[in-house]
RNA sequence: GGGCGGUUAGCUCAGUUGGCUAGAGCGCGUCUUUGACGUAGACGAGGUCAUAGGUUCGAAUCCUAUACCGCCCACCA
């Protein structure tokens, strides 16, 4: 294979990814010599397509899994594929609708059947757009989250938990949403502030007491009157004192509640009187709970008013019955009021429509217990978190976690394992026959639940059913996510890993931020602004996509995505290529006849330096998840160091060997970031053999510090030059001339090819003319007539007035006795070393003023 | 109501225990077809680090307050 003049991805990616998968070298070692170094996949949605966010989280964890793979551990990275129970059952129920057909035309049974050939219609898509973004996982591990081995955990752990008493069956309020018939879990519930507006309600007294007629209470939700039971005062409020235990007449119906006194009503707010709806409103469930209150149902699943409301109501949505109760309490002259006010109102993430707190009865789990001892190994400090604060974000949501509701009313997902005795409704049992809706145990018939697991109830064990085959791999290394998924997800795996394996699922916790648009705004499909990566990977290439994307984001926040960082990224890639197709090129005019790496050039000292601090620094940065300034660090060696001095500067010397060992550490330590050029140009390169995947992290350099300190002096005497030679037209039409200078007299060929300087002449000190430039200790000219030194001197005037500022300011700092006596000796030290330099060449530059 | 984050160059953002002249990419200006790269090279311009105080020898960095912008959590009917 060649080297073409720019590298195009399209023509390499594909074949580059399969040759990796098809060596094996995704797979884990599991050689015990070697440290496991594990990160399981956030499970994508099996029959989706990925978005740019999944880029993102791509380009994190196998950078990482790259890394540490080079590093020398048994690096594995584990794929999923989620069903992702609600969304794709939103999905597939648009599709039932499209047909004219609803979920109740089929059982669960067929529902469950009919969506399980729609997504496997539908997957692999998802795994293929993976292998385009070069995430290395082990394919043969893919877990698909209701694959046997899923379900069976999950039953064992529902199991346990029922054993443990830490799971039981509740009539509660759920979130419901009525457009989807569901619960939801609490955090999934979006709350938004909501204009509202809160109307006072009169309730006649059943008998009179004192002058007292009638209570006035307050609502936002006057259709919800069907349901109450009672009307509540404060214990302590005087005004209502002697009211209590009355009976009022609730409008509308002919039922009469009683007045209670509960904590519950403020007294400051409205007339202090709350009516208590316990079927409908979760404070007035409490408050139901502890005065023994009935509750009754006034709006169904469907959203609609059930009969209890009578037949004036029945079937009415409830903004109708809403309005009908508000006309009817007009005309009664009951209405007392209405003010607007701003509320908070619950929605369905999915499709916005108002939540209900409906009174079911599902299952539930008693999390405090184990989020008690989530919290002590987070404080403990057992897990890390990236960014640290997110612990105590999650430690603070753990501390007032309320129940989790598990039950989900979608046939698209695990079936509860549960049946019910038909005789004895307070009668469960626990069986995995999911798929008969009737059995019968010691003679008893049993019904099936209907429902299913919240998704996050098997997501939440993911870490430890995923590595089961490699049990060594677990606790995993890092979990890698989006931020929003903190209490959903995180925390929970937290929870049950301790749980049931009775260990931590993973060391650290990174979180990412989301993708924003170009714009900085969140992107949505109705927005029309969604990035597809798959787009950009055609376009600028996968490798583009992964550093474009992780360029300047940090752990936790929110970041738009950036064309022009791709760009970039881009142009790096073609870069390295074309840095490879020269270095080819050397490599193949001068050949050699062993493998020995000689260090013959103080440019070759340079870059050895240069490349062994990378070569640190990146693994500091990868320790502490910096991904960004890792980045910038390997773009920086290999751009601004790597192709504009070393190769430019070897283009003298040819050190052949040396070039190719150089170039082999760059490539290796570029591939966790950039894996698919880099392995490209390995397979490219003449002398290079097997693959760069399998390679491992170079050793350091030996080299001769001063010889490196004295290139880095030529590199910014020869900056200086240019300067000059640009600055002063027609300059560089002059010779660089020097008197007494060895390191001059050693470079002169090199100084010459790096300014083009027409000759670098070495002359007497009496023949010094020109130019005097004060670099350092050096006394260098450029030999210019004096008519072109007007441009010169004003420059120089400039410099002169700027190093006497400099050194204004470093006298200050020497003069305070406080900083002599109380900063760091080596910094005072630096500090007068520094002064004494600039004051050297001020009196230099002076001096040459004189002269000009 | 509680909590968390942000405000640094024209734009998007880095800046990890306080310490060289505050950095990057893009954009901008001038120059350059040098044996790989114009998706390039060379040189350069551009910042009172939101504001006001404080701590310190020294603050973009720590503390306090203010302003503006985000996000999360919460049952005020």
């Amino acid at each position: 294979m060649k080297f073409s003049k720019t590298y195009e991805p399209n023509q390499y990616e594909p074949d580059v990814y399969a040759l990796w998968e098809k060596s094996g070298a995704f797979k884990p070692s599991d050689d015990p010599k070697k440290d496991p170094y594990t990160i399981v996949m956030p499970p994508p949605n099996a029959n989706g397509n990925l978005h740019i966010g999944h880029g993102l989280t791509i380009a994190l964890e196998d950078i990482l899994t790259r890394y540490y793979r080079l590093k020398g551990k048994d690096a594995w990275y584990v794929p999923g594929a989620d069903h992702a129970g609600f969304e794709t059952w939103v999905v597939y129920e648009r599709k039932l609708e499209a047909e004219g057909k609803t979920r109740f035309d089929y059982s669960r049974d067929d529902l469950y059947n009919q969506v399980w050939s729609f997504v496997h219609e539908q997957r692999g898509n998802m795994e293929l757009q993976l292998r385009a973004l070069g995430a290395s996982c082990d394919w043969d591990s893919l877990t698909f989250t209701l694959d046997p081995k899923v379900i069976d955990t999950v039953y064992s752990t529902f199991q346990k938990l029922w054993k443990d008493k830490l799971i039981y069956r509740g009539e509660k309020l759920v979130n419901y949403c009525t457009k989807h018939q569901t619960a939801f879990a609490d955090i999934e519930v979006t709350h938004k502030e909501e204009q509202g507006k809160l109307w006072q309600i009169a309730y006649p007294l059943v008998n009179p007491v004192n002058d007292i007629t009638e209570v006035v209470v307050s609502t936002t939700r006057p259709e919800t009157l069907f349901g109450d039971t009672a009307v509540a005062v404060n214990p302590n409020d005087k005004r209502y004192e002697a009211l209590v235990g009355s009976l009022v007449e609730l409008p509308l119906t002919d039922r009469q509640i009683p007045i209670i006194a509960d904590e519950h009503a403020d007294m400051e707010f409205g007339t202090g009187v709350v009516k208590i709806t316990p079927a409908h409103d979760y404070d007035d469930f409490e408050v139901g709970q502890r005065h023994n209150l009935e509750k009754i149902t006034v709006i169904g699943n469907d959203g609609k008013m059930t009969k209890e409301t009578g037949f004036n109501y029945e079937g009415l949505t409830v903004e109708q019955a809403r309005t009908k109760a508000l006309e009817a309490l007009k005309t009664q002259g009951l209405l007392r009021g209405e003010e607007n006010i701003t509320h908070s109102v619950g929605h369905c993430y999915k499709c916005g429509t108002t939540i209900e707190p409906l009174l079911k009865e599902q299952w539930f789990v008693n999390v405090e217990p184990l989020a008690k001892r989530a919290i002590e190994v987070l404080k403990a400090g057992k897990i890390k978190f990236h960014p640290a604060n997110k612990k105590q974000v999650l430690i603070h949501y753990l501390e007032n976690i309320k129940d989790w509701n598990i039950s989900r009313q979608i046939p698209w997902g695990i079936p509860i394992p549960a049946f019910q005795n038909v005789d004895d409704p307070t009668d469960w049992i626990f069986d995995t026959r999911v798929k008969e809706t009737e059995i019968t145990v010691n003679g008893k018939t049993y019904k099936r639940d209907n429902d299913t697991f919240d998704t996050w109830f098997s997501s939440g064990q993911w870490p430890y059913i995923t590595t089961s085959e490699h049990p060594n791999h677990f606790p995993t290394s890092v979990m890698e996510t989006g931020a929003d998924l903190l209490f959903q997800w995180v925390g929970r795996m937290i929870m049950l890993s301790l749980y049931i394996t009775d260990d931590i699922p993973f060391k650290d916790v990174y979180m990412h931020g989301m993708v924003l648009d170009e714009k900085g705004q969140k992107m949505s499909k109705s927005k029309g602004n969604v990035i597809n990566p798959i787009e950009i990977v055609s376009k600028y290439g996968s490798d583009a996509l992964r550093l474009g994307l992780i360029a300047s984001r940090s752990a936790g926040v929110n970041q738009a995505f950036s064309t022009s960082k791709v760009m970039a990224s881009r142009n790096l890639c073609n870069k390295v290529w074309n840095i490879s197709r020269l270095v080819q090129d050397i490599v193949d005019n001068n050949p050699t006849d062993n493998d020995e790496v000689e260090i013959r050039n103080l440019g070759e000292d340079w870059i050895c330096e240069q490349i062994n601090q990378t070569n640190k620094q990146l693994g500091k940065l990868m320790e502490n998840y910096r991904f960004a300034e890792a980045g910038d660090l390997i773009y920086d060696l290999i751009w601004n160091k790597y192709a504009d001095w070393f190769v430019e500067t070897e283009k003298l010397w040819k050190n052949t060997n040396l070039l190719k060992s150089t170039l082999e550490q760059l490539l290796k330590m570029l591939h966790p970031f950039a894996p698919f050029v880099t392995e490209t140009i390995w397979q490219t390169l003449s002398w290079t053999d097997g693959m760069l995947i399998k390679e491992s992290w170079p050793e350091l350099y030996e080299y001769d510090q001063d010889k490196a300190d004295q290139y880095t002096e030529l590199t910014e005497i020869i900056t200086n030059i240019r300067s000059h030679y640009q600055n002063i037209p027609g300059a560089n039409n002059y010779p660089i001339a020097f008197h007494d200078d060895p390191l001059m007299y050693d470079n002169q060929l090199l100084i010459q090819h790096l300014t083009k300087s027409p000759c670098v002449p070495k002359i007497n000190a009496e023949d010094a003319a020109g130019l005097h430039l004060a670099i350092h200790n050096h006394n260098i000219y450029i030999q210019i007539p004096k008519n072109i030194h007007d441009k010169y001197k004003a420059n120089l005037e400039d410099h002169i007035l700027k190093m006497g500022q400099e050194i204004i300011t470093l006298e200050k700092r020497l003069e305070s006795p406080n900083y002599v006596t109380k900063a760091p000796k080596e910094l005072v030290e630096e500090t007068r070393r520094t002064l004494a330099d600039k004051k050297a060449l001020l009196e230099k530059a002076k001096a040459e003023l004189e002269l000009i």
